[in-house]
DNA sequence: TTATATTTTTAGATTTGTCTAAATTATTTT
DNA sequence: AAAATAATTTAGACAAATCTAAAAATATAA
């Protein structure tokens, strides 16, 4: 099956909100997708054509298997060239999603094969999110939040949820990267600001907003 | 200045047809573009309005200096994602053109320069057609046709300007790529036909049109 | 449980790029 | 130079994706 570049992207932001808020309605796609509820309604019509989901006028909407195959091959192709636009033309990894947004939309089922084998098969993105084979499987790790973690326990940080320009780059200053070491050191109830020690740096001290969006594995 | 899909094609079309055929007009262009003459009209008048090209109803149109540096980005981009899956991808040389069509819109400058950067600043594509710099500049070889070629003179392709996946399917079974070395061992005079020996092959009879297409330059 | 607020959908318009068919301008032929 | 032919443009329509404003359905509150 063939999707336009909006379609795509409708079915893309539906998977995503699926997975992250579990509840999806009309009003929330609009805003997610910075365009308004006439429109999303509108497209709905036009996937529950396609049988990419189901969809009943004031009753929700939901992916089902076939549009789930769909958003999964997108994301995959986006991330897939995230990791090329990082690893191989050495952008910073806050710089790429505006650009990798426009190649997941490149048909080409080959190329994205050959890409992937160029770069080795990778299972994760330079965010850390994880990158569907072509049967759409997605490789899990554990992994918690840096605020569910206790006391001078090393983890490394495996990925961020809050993928925004504003976060990638207050990390990029903490020097927090994928991979970095870090050691909670002191949490603080007044605001569940924590006191954090990243490997070879001196402590410092990040925000529950912030927290709660590293994810982490134990590391040893 | 930033373009739409259909502009970028509609200014790499002139752009090419301006170059090969010297002579542009509204029938051939729609052919080349496979659409419509109403359609071409349309989207020179757009094209007009943005100042790319000279343009006066029933008088003909030919692309200004801002739509001649347009059309040059394109072309660039084209050629660099070309080299990239032939180079990197192993994509056949055969197989690239329609997947380069899709990449060349992708509009971040800066993946563009960093992408000629990652493939070493290559010159030529791999159907040896010129690369433009990130000004235009376009690099330029002595070649002639195989069809100029003097007996026992040894050459080598530098480049193929029927560009069909017919044309290059023929070559690849003659194995004939880039810089293959060549040369013509007898000329018939009934069709113009040419007996050619390419290095490393026995003699074999190519058309006059596959000759004509075939660019080389001596190899010494 | 009626009234109010929120969410969602429809109706109708707009933009971009395309089309067909008819009209207009230019070119070629006799 | 008039008639025939070819090239080009206009007029009007259509599909995709969007929008605004109003209507309809659902959810919440008094």
């Amino acid at each position: 099956m063939n999707f336009t570049t909006s379609e795509e992207n409708y079915i893309k932001s539906i998977y995503h909100l699926q997975q992250e808020a579990g509840m999806v309605n009309t009003n929330s796609l609009a805003a997610e997708m910075h365009t308004r509820a006439a429109s999303v309604t509108d497209m709905l019509k036009k996937l529950k054509a396609k049988k990419l989901l189901q969809y009943e006028r004031y009753k929700g909407f939901k992916l089902n298997e076939a549009g789930n195959k769909a958003a999964l091959g997108v994301v995959r192709k986006h991330r897939l060239w995230e990791y090329f636009l990082v690893e191989k033309l050495k952008f910073d990894w806050d710089k790429v999603h505006p650009i990798a947004e426009e190649l997941e939309h490149i048909s080409s089922e080959e190329l994205v094969q050959r890409l992937e084998q160029f770069l080795g098969n990778p299972s994760f993105d330079p965010h850390g999110d994880p990158i569907p084979d072509r049967n759409g499987k997605i490789p899990v790790i554990k992994q918690q939040s840096l605020l569910d973690i206790p006391l001078k326990k090393p983890v490394a940080v495996s990925s961020v949820s809050n993928q925004t320009a504003q976060m990638l780059e207050m990390l990029k200053h903490y020097k927090i990267a994928l991979g970095t070491q870090i050691m909670v050191t002191k949490k603080f109830a007044f605001d569940n600001s924590l006191e954090i020690r990243v490997l070879k740096q001196g402590p410092c001290i990040i925000s529950e907003q912030v927290a709660k969006n590293v994810f982490v594995h134990y590391d040893h």
